[in-house]
DNA sequence: CGTGTTTGACCGGCGC
DNA sequence: GCGCCGGTCAAACACG
């Protein structure tokens, strides 16, 4: 994270959550709190009296001294990003910076051959490695030496968030829709859990790394549990595009991206359109004027990534929930 | 025929 | 070292 962002005053918490959202930031929860909000407004503000006014000036100081606290805290947690983005890029300059060299010395060992194994007929893949780990992002991928490297891994762990949902009992299906499309390769049934897992992978770009698993809670089974392991290195789809999951069957436009130009073999890391214009500034001649407009689009990629991976958060969707009902309670002209 | 799903086999990590 | 278990692979199958 940029250290820039926690001084944007487009970023602090003050939540006005009234004001329409950035056009080029998705964020359908907030756009309905908005409403919610708006409507507050509207129908209740005028009804107030004093003592109420005073009240919620209080709650309003609450707030802001809140706001500060989180605006502090985020400060230091860009800071510390920023540290350790330092410390990887240094260590990516030490290794060589040759993504490549992954398989150094065959430590990427092609075990994960069974059948076909046997079998000498069968064709072997070119590159065995990139055939076993597709999704793999390039960050992942540059390690070459044992320890640090390890470590490094160990703290750069995929995401993981879940998200609930009540399904209907009678659907026995594993079917969580979300705003991503998903590609089935397993099931399982777990320990801990008669109803099976499933799990999925973003289907949506060939080389994106995150997966999801789904599972009916063991407790209530008329509910989904979704697990969403890493992040997308894409854009969400478009929402014009139809959500075909889980279609049984052959549907030939299913889970491809929508992009002509989408490149056949897989690609490490496809960025996001806004990525890709950024490079492409970076890679023409201007030094001055191309490097201010790649901080720019890094940072607005940034802002954007931040809405929606927070809007994106169930635990900060409900929260928000929480907090917006216990003021519209509070606010509701039937109450005393 | 192309694409997605199913499902049994396999792999690797972990605890004992 | 062994067995258990979660995660993944890939052949077979289903579907339009």
């Amino acid at each position: 994270m940029d250290p820039w962002i926690s001084n944007q005053p487009s970023l602090s918490l003050d939540l006005h959550v009234g004001l329409p959202p950035l056009s080029h930031c998705q964020a359908p929860a907030v756009v309905t709190l908005a409403k919610t909000k708006i409507l507050v407004e509207e129908n209740f503000l005028p009804l107030k009296k004093d003592p109420e006014v005073a009240a919620l000036e209080t709650e309003l100081q609450r707030m802001s001294e809140e706001n500060r606290r989180l605006s502090e805290a985020l400060k230091v947690a860009a800071a510390e990003y920023e540290a350790l983005r330092r410390q990887y890029t240094e260590m990516v300059a030490n290794s060589g910076g040759n993504p490549s060299s992954t398989s150094e010395g065959g430590s990427v060992s092609p075990s994960r051959k069974r059948k076909s194994e046997s079998l000498d007929t069968a064709p072997a893949p070119a590159h065995p490695h990139l055939h076993q780990q597709p999704g793999l992002a390039a960050d992942q991928m540059e390690c070459t030496s044992g320890e640090p490297c390890k470590r490094i891994l160990e703290e750069c762990k995929p995401k993981v968030s879940k998200r609930y949902v009540h399904a209907d009992p009678s659907d026995l299906g594993l079917v969580v829709k979300d705003e991503y499309q998903w590609r089935k390769y397993g099931q399982k049934v777990t320990k801990d859990n008669p109803c099976p897992r499933a799990y999925f992978r973003c289907s949506f770009a060939p080389a994106c790394p995150v997966k999801k698993k789904v599972q009916r809670s063991a407790d209530d089974n008329t509910i989904l549990v979704a697990t969403y392991e890493g992040e997308h290195n894409h854009g969400q789809p478009p929402p014009a595009q139809p959500q075909q999951h889980y279609s049984s069957g052959a549907s030939k436009n299913a889970a491809k991206p929508p992009s002509p130009q989408a490149p056949a073999a897989p690609v490490p890391h496809q960025p996001h359109p806004q990525q890709q214009r950024q490079q492409q500034d970076v890679a023409s001649g201007e030094p001055v004027g191309a490097a201010a407009a790649a901080s720019e689009l890094i940072r607005r990629n940034l802002a954007e990534q931040m809405a929606m991976t927070l809007t994106r958060d169930p635990s900060f969707k409900a929260a928000l929930a929480t907090a917006l009902s216990g003021r519209i309670l509070e606010l509701s002209p039937t109450k005393n």
